[in-house]
DNA sequence: CTAGGCATGTAACTCGTTACATGATTGG
DNA sequence: CCAATCATGTAACGAGTTACATGCCTAG
């Protein structure tokens, strides 16, 4: 009793751990790339893993900052996680307000539309840079040995190189949308 | 008091309606581009949102199915989602199993990983497909009226573009990742 | 004859966010 | 001096899911 309360989150902190040990806070951060979580619901999970022996900790005492536990990988946890691995993954869900005001946009004038959708185009190419930052770094560290399935970085790697095609696309697309607006704005023919 | 309780499904259900009126069934299914909610969270919400105002509803006898409530825009619906669509968005978040499972893909035999992800490409595939089947619908139906911006259906087929195009992307991500798993497979250099 | 689609609703629960709480250090 | 970063935690609430409930019709 009391097993099986699924959350995916559970195993996303877990392969999170599996490649690197990290504190709380690191995971919030790192965590960003495929799935999003804040610290209130990171830190009790955390423990409950934690006394479920499926990560253990070091407390780890830094001098100028405050202390912080490096949380890693069982035995137990990595077989966890494993197992899950092959199983088939539950229906992926966006939520993206954003989509909301596109499907929505005719409603408003040309210039709010233009305004929604350059602002969009900033956001996502400062994303973009940040991620070619992040494949750069990685490129220079591990070289392409993490273009081999059997690096600890693989999974990091390709879940990089997806979200910068997903978001040049992205981008792409908005420019496009901008074009319509602009076709229909243009008193020509 | 009392107001300002957000939800972007709220503003999700009413872009939906000032498209055409739906009844709730209706909603559950066509909300699927770009917000995923369960009946049990439409209903109620129309409700709340007929109460205040900012929809009516007719009610609509049908032989041999179930009667339903046909929802509409009222007045104030419209403004209320007008007001919103300038405010700039939230910011996105998207909750995929898989990419928690590629992340973590390196535990796991290259048998295993190659499964996940052709099981993915399938899926996708599907999706592309049915898309397209709906543009070609839009296509047939309303013309090029549907690109310009003052068309009510305008934001519907942008959105179709994009989750169109985001959908290919997504199949070719998976094909560079299975040739990344053949190459490390095949015992040639 | 039974599984699935149409159609609406409520109750109980879990997942996820916001707000509260603390405190030292660094950069503008 | 104020905001941000590092670092962890709890409490209260809101958002979203699962399960319960009903009932008729159609296709395999």
């Amino acid at each position: 009793m009391k097993e099986g309360i699924t959350i995916s989150l559970e195993y996303a902190l877990l392969s999170m751990l599996v490649r690197k040990p990290c504190s709380g806070y690191e995971l919030g951060q790192l965590l960003d790339v495929f799935w999003q979580a804040k610290h209130s619901q990171i830190y009790p999970l955390l423990t409950r893993l934690e006394q479920e022996d499926l990560l253990g900790y070091e407390h780890v005492e830094q001098s100028g900052k405050p202390d912080k536990k490096i949380y890693f990988l069982t035995d137990k946890g990595r077989e966890h996680l494993q197992k899950w691995i092959s199983k088939p993954p539950a229906v992926p869900i966006q939520r993206d307000e954003f989509l909301i005001k596109a499907y929505a946009i005719w409603l408003t004038d040309i210039e709010t539309a233009k305004q929604l959708f350059t602002d969009r185009i900033a956001a996502f190419e400062q994303k973009v840079k940040y991620r070619e930052g992040v494949l750069h770094e990685m490129e220079k560290e591990f070289g392409d040995k993490m273009e081999e399935i059997t690096s600890r970085h693989f999974g990091r790697y390709i879940l990089f190189q997806r979200r910068l095609a997903l978001d040049k696309e992205e981008i792409a697309w908005c420019h496009w949308v901008l074009d319509l607006l602009n076709k229909g704005k243009s008193p020509v023919s």
